[in-house]
DNA sequence: CCAAAAGTGTTTCCGTTACACCCATGG
DNA sequence: CCATGGGTGTAACGGAAACACTTTTGG
């Protein structure tokens, strides 16, 4: 069937986002593996005859990181003839938002993973540069619109925390007020009646997120940065 | 090279818009081939072995239209296991916003091409319709922050054929006198002197695209339709 | 001179912005 | 008691929405 057709090799490379409280950072790897052994990549891997792009995004995400329920998004697939020397490859890239504080550090270190700042990351074989650079973007454009930016963030957390967030993904600084205000606005956050305690001045009042609102209101249209900015 | 790694088919299905300045219309195709022969479908094709994928979507988007310099984009790639029961496909849908009058209409018919609103549009194969509802949301998404709409209008158009327009991708009505100064405010258009000759009542001012300013302002956010519609 | 569609103006309203003050905490 | 950061309030501004009037055209 299909007699006459190519197939192709399609792999598929993810963008791992991740927050530490100051900077937003990228989890690559670097290669041990041929082509371009030694140098840092996304993580990446084949998809399997046998498997939805879906279910290949989740293992390769899992292989480095252990964790399983995460945000993920199909961003684009890229498909220049040239982009792997090796033999012709499509790849679909996915970005993966990461609650940093929570994947398995050892298996990343197993798998030569390593967190970079966007100030100091190294170049990256073939297109995923480019790769980085869309998602970054995507990223950028999406948070400015829909509540994306919790995704990043432990499960309490204080609104702060969240302003920190968001000056990292447009790298300006915001209104504490006004921030404030817009999030707070939308209706999405619960008081949880706790606290952080690792602040030495005031304590800020931690929330959740009520994820049944956050369902529905998804792909509502709200603000969170200013006009004009993305 | 990459022994032992799964090679998999993939094709390319487009989403082909177009505007007869009342409706919002689909080109699809009958199918006198095989699998699914005699059911309505997007147009597709493979992706070949020296293609890339950028290529490849112009040329099956060309193959029925007979159009070049189509503004095209990529959606989305699909990959379940069971999407094609043939062989196991992928598919990346593109969608295409064409002005309905330019095409090939000798050879959309060659091709069993035929042209639909959505209220009159057939069941499709696979996940086409999947892959429609998908660009349609795409398309209701990016139309109400950039100024996607003029790519399905002719060269010359007016500000009521453009409304028309918006108000058949929302399907709801808008108001003239501020859809009017919001698209003029965008300060994209320029009037090109000459007016609009078929009409019965006043003649409306046929204005143009600025290509220039259309280009450095596409990613900038306009509210062409206003807030919480989409 | 009438109906139908196009062009332009104005007021109102609400969300955003810009800014100031108060409160809690640890040292 | 003071420095630091967190929480809340308010006035001014600007863009969007709601609305009305005038103009052009063909019949």
């Amino acid at each position: 069937m299909y007699q006459g057709e190519s197939k192709l090799f399609v792999a598929i490379d993810c963008i791992i986002f991740g927050f530490d409280g100051e900077n937003l950072k990228l989890l690559l790897i670097k290669r041990n593996f041929e082509p371009e052994l030694g140098k840092w990549s996304l993580m990446g891997g084949f998809v399997k005859e046998n498997e939805s792009l879906e279910d290949g995004s989740k293992r390769i995400l899992n292989e480095l990181t252990g964790l399983e329920n995460v945000y993920m998004e199909q961003i684009e697939t890229y498909g220049g003839i040239e982009r792997d020397p090796m033999a012709r490859t499509l790849s679909i890239s996915y970005f993966a938002l990461i609650n940093i504080h929570e994947h398995d550090e050892e298996l990343a270190r197993s798998k030569n993973g390593k967190w970079f700042s966007f100030d100091e990351k190294p170049g990256l074989i073939f297109d995923h540069n480019h790769m980085v650079e869309k998602a970054m973007a995507h990223l950028r454009y999406k948070a400015a619109l829909h509540p994306l930016g919790f995704e990043l963030l432990p499960e309490k957390f204080t609104i702060p925390q969240l302003q920190k967030l968001y000056e990292a993904i447009y790298d300006k600084p915001l209104d504490r007020r006004n921030f404030s205000r817009k999030i707070l606005s939308t209706d999405l956050l619960v008081d949880t009646g706790e606290k952080n305690e690792t602040g030495t001045t005031k304590k800020a009042i931690l929330y959740k997120l009520d994820k049944e609102k956050y369902e529905q209101q998804f792909n509502a249209f709200h603000y969170f940065i200013p006009k004009g900015l993305v």
